[in-house]
RNA sequence: GGGCGAGUGGCGGAACCGGCAGACGCACGGGACUUAAAAUCCCGAGGGGCCUAUGGCCCCGUGGGGGUUCGACUCCCCCCUCGCCCA
């Protein structure tokens, strides 16, 4: 009799694991065994300090496909490393004046403690580090890989500049307008800044969605939106005074028309000349730098009031040669097209609350359908955007809308006023931040030689060590100070030349992290290349990845992006065109928070964590995992409920008493392997549930990741085990299928609670352990019910049951249903009309 | 405003392709064990009602309203609420 003691157990598989090397992949190519590889990746972290249990879910979920596909005899690649670079580290600096590397590397080895006290299991030696200079010297290689394509370059672009902190911020870390850690409005400034080229690759990033059917589709959708893609046509304007060339992009060429004036993004290039010695000069420019101290969250929001300033001028509409004033708005984007909006109020209801606004006219040139009178510009209360006939549209006049908008192109291209035109929201990506613990942008400024990108034999560009860098932020990367750093040599000519200051966004790093894992520098190995094309060759696709759905667009988008250019570069092969076949997105885990009140994802600043070294001292890991894996569907979010974490762990000590207990008697006995002829009922119904529950159990992780239904299902047999154990543990057959019984549930929990299962196969004879011993098969015939009770319905309604042998007749069925007491009762004086027998399931009787 | 997703007992959730709604677990109530408690085990349970009452029967019930169907949590239409993404 010994009692379940999650404490020593775990620790001796988890050192057994380690010392078996149990994770360690091997090269499919020469793979003794001849194994399928499965490339099993879970998102490797920010090594932000501690773990808590809502982290927990991705890993745990990660472990359990790993240790799944592992026991159905996949040869399993299952990495784990680190996103190392980014901002915490950096702010640590500033706060508390440390090592922004110490801080780091102390983080790391605290929260790989953590991830092997949860059991997951990771091919170690293949770990990385984002920050390691034998691992950014690759990240520096693949930035000149863009450069040297023509896709990474540098100018002059707005970026969100926070007053406060006097620094630059990404996007990401604008929280609506504001500064994410201080709070201040922030504004817009200008910098010279890096960009890669990710529009030039717009096109096949959308079209190569269609290939992702292992992704969500949501996700994919998400990706879409972002991309952007919409069709339409610039048209050639021409500003009226000048004759200079304004075009502007529209979707809705068929509204041509109606514009009655035009709007410029104040952002827009030609305003100041435009403008220059005029009265309309002072308002102007004065609306320009007001508009731009806005952030863009605040000018793309619904709720910000639509603004504009006329610029005195005019330009000429190319198919009717009106002159329509020109506007300066808050709401044209420069982003967006050519920065330059024909405003056709009439059909555009950005447009026609700007008109009203401003008291400008409005002109219907699209009549809606079926009305008795025509629309009229005065009746409008909205914009009319839906389709309908062009009217008062010179020769287009009577052509329905949708056909219009072709036809109107067509025109434009044959008397070259603009042409067929495809516009993408998304906007080339910004890299450069102006922070110190990042990848330093391999570039060198010569003033003979010019911009110079970093030979490959020089890379890496190392950091400067901590201790000579001044990390309190100016406006400028702390590397702009560290003057030794700076000044360097011209790899062309030799010269003095200075080193470019930024560092490359963190984004870059986690975009090429999977080819390093899946071809590892070992010890002792030597640096010489990313990866070797072989192992990429071999390894990739990655078969499996899995991830919050938060990283649903930017890094997946990038990564995308990065690995389609690196094998355009021929670096990687066809095989890596999506990198990723499937993704799983799991939800997060919620818990009240006490400082909100509200239900809230689990986070250190919400304080609603629940730390699971407190968790595993109390309950174990086991306790932990299956409680996640229970929680809910995974790719839904879910409330953490810390009572029911004692229900999980009941459940395993359950578990375990049975196994204890009956351990004596079953100790000679051998799994019942018959084919249930031979049992009397009690056994047969133990024995068939558990090939029910094989099936069950099955099912649910190969096709739909339910881990809780088929928690739920190995919980259903032990609950039946537990009623009929007294019976049967006198029974020699009996015996044998409470030995089957219990074999196939510690072989069913193996996956997802494995320090437990492996104990308990253990102590029930096996060596090998459980994923040697592979997966349990199930019998169909042995699933199947003899007896089957069915529902009996009249008109919809259930009135009674009754109960017959697997494969009696329809007729029979009807029979006996129209027999019953209470069939015939609610049956009373109304006659017969059909009775529908539904297989294995009811009876529906329709009397009238 | 558009797109996607969701809404089921006190709670988390289950229900195959349209076939007995509420599996499994939590919390709760009752009981056993105990000097007592914890732990453990057993029993109960969607809501309401009826009867000749330890059993049996009826009505209502999956956000709201309508529809299709012998039959709807599931399919269709309209509406409400919440979440995410994009404007």
């Amino acid at each position: 009799m010994s009692e379940y003691n999650p404490q020593s157990i775990e620790l001796k598989w988890q050192t057994r694991w380690d010392e078996q090397s149990l994770f360690a992949a091997a090269d499919p190519a020469a793979d003794p065994k001849g194994r399928k590889k499965f490339y099993c990746l879970v998102m490797f972290p920010y090594p932000s300090g501690t773990l808590h249990v809502g982290h927990g879910r991705n890993y745990i979920i990660g472990d359990v496909v790993a240790r799944y596909k592992m026991t159905r005899g996949y040869n399993v690649l299952t990495p784990m490393g680190w996103d190392a670079f980014g901002l915490p580290a950096e702010n640590a600096a500033i706060k508390q004046n440390a090592d922004p590397a110490k801080w780091t590397y102390d983080n790391i080895a605290k929260m790989k403690t953590q991830l092997r006290r949860w059991g997951v299991g990771y091919d170690w030696p293949r770990e990385v580090a984002t920050c390691d200079a034998d691992y950014y010297k690759w990240t520096q290689w693949i930035f000149t890989v863009l450069y040297r394509r023509g896709l990474a370059y540098r100018k002059k672009a707005p970026i969100n500049w926070c007053p406060q902190c006097n620094t630059a911020l990404a996007n990401e870390e604008v929280v609506t307008g504001g500064c994410e850690r201080c709070g201040a409005a922030v504004e817009q400034r200008d910098l010279q800044q890096w960009f890669f080229r990710i529009t030039e690759y717009a096109q096949r990033l959308l079209d190569d969605l269609s290939l992702l059917d292992g992704w969500p589709e949501t996700v994919r959708t998400m990706q879409a939106n972002w991309i952007g893609r919409s069709e339409g046509a610039r048209v050639d304007f021409k500003v009226t005074h000048t004759g200079e060339p304004l075009p502007c992009f529209t979707t809705r060429p068929d509204t041509l028309w109606g514009v009655t004036f035009m709007s410029l993004a104040p952002e827009h290039p030609m305003i100041p000349e435009l403008v220059r010695g005029t009265e309309h000069e002072g308002p102007v420019m004065e609306f320009v730098a007001r508009v731009r101290r806005q952030s863009a969250a605040d000018r793309g929001a619904e709720t910000t009031v639509k603004e504009g300033v006329f610029t005195g001028r005019t330009v000429t509409n190319p198919v009717n040669g009106e002159a329509v004033p020109l506007w300066v708005a808050n709401y044209a984007l420069m982003e967006y097209g050519t920065g330059a909006v024909m405003a056709v109020p009439a059909h555009d209801q950005r447009d026609f609350e700007f008109a009203r606004k401003y008291d400008l006219p409005i002109k219907v040139v699209i009549q809606p359908k079926g009305r008795a009178t025509p629309l009229t510009a005065a009746e409008l209360t909205e914009a009319y955007v839906e389709a309908g006939e062009m009217v008062n549209s010179a020769a287009m006049t009577g052509t329905p809308s949708p056909s219009g908008i072709p036809a109107v192109i067509e025109y434009l291209e044959k008397h070259a006023m603009g042409e067929r035109t495809v516009n993408y929201r998304i906007r080339d990506w910004l890299i450069s931040r102006q922070r110190y613990w990042g990848a330093p942008i391999p570039v060198i400024y010569c003033d003979a030689c010019g911009e110079q990108v970093v030979p490959d034999e020089q890379l890496p560009v190392q950091l400067p060590e901590t201790s000579k860098v001044d990390f309190r932020p100016k406006g400028t990367s702390p590397l702009a100070g560290v003057a030794e750093w700076v000044n360097t040599t011209c790899p062309k000519c030799g010269g003095p030349a200075r080193r470019e200051t930024d560092t490359l966004a963190q984004w870059l790093c986690s975009c090429w992290y999977f080819l390093r894992f899946a071809s590892p520098v070992l010890p002792g190995q030597e640096n010489a290349q990313a990866f070797r094309r072989k192992d990429i060759d071999s390894w990739l696709p990655v078969d499996q990845y899995i991830g919050g759905v938060e990283h649903a667009v930017l890094h997946l988008l990038y990564t995308r992006f990065i690995v389609k250019v690196l094998m355009d570069a021929g670096h990687v092969g066809e095989n890596c065109r999506e990198p990723f076949k499937a993704l799983f997105t799991q939800g997060m885990i919620c818990k009240m928070s006490e400082k909100t009140g509200k239900l809230e994802k689990m986070s250190k600043s919400k304080g609603n964590v629940v730390s699971p070294d407190a968790l595993i001292a109390q309950y174990g890991a086991d306790t932990q995992r299956l409680y996640t894996l229970f929680i809910g569907p995974p790719q839904k979010d879910a409330e953490w409920n810390d009572s029911a974490v004692a229900g999980a762990h009941r459940f395993l000590k359950r578990l375990w008493v049975h196994v204890d207990e009956h351990l004596a008697t079953l100790h000679d006995v051998a799994p019942y392997a018959g084919d249930g002829g031979d049992l009397d009922p009690e056994a047969k119904a133990l024995w068939r549930k558990t090939h029910q529950a094989i099936r069950k159990v099955t099912a649910d992780i190969e096709q739909s990741w339910q881990f809780n239904t088929a928690i739920a299902a190995v919980m259903e047999l032990s609950n039946l085990l537990g009623d009929s154990l007294g019976t049967l543990a006198s029974q020699e057959r009996g015996r044998a299928v409470v030995r089957f019984a219990l074999e196939s549930m510690v072989r069913l929990l193996g996956p997802m609670v494995p320090h437990v299962a492996e104990e308990l196969w253990e102590t029930m004879g096996h060596d090998g352990g459980l994923i040697a011993a592979g997966w349990p098969e199930f019998s169909e015939a042995a699933c199947a019910e003899d007896v089957i009770e069915l529902a009996v319905q009249v008109n919809g309604k259930l009135r009674s049951h009754v109960t017959v042998p697997a494969g009696t007749d329809d007729k029979t069925i009807e029979q006996l249903a129209l027999a019953d007491e209470n069939v015939q009762k609610a049956i009373g004086g109304a006659t017969v009309r059909k009775v529908i027998v539904v297989a294995g399931r009811l009876v529906n009787i329709v009397a009238k």
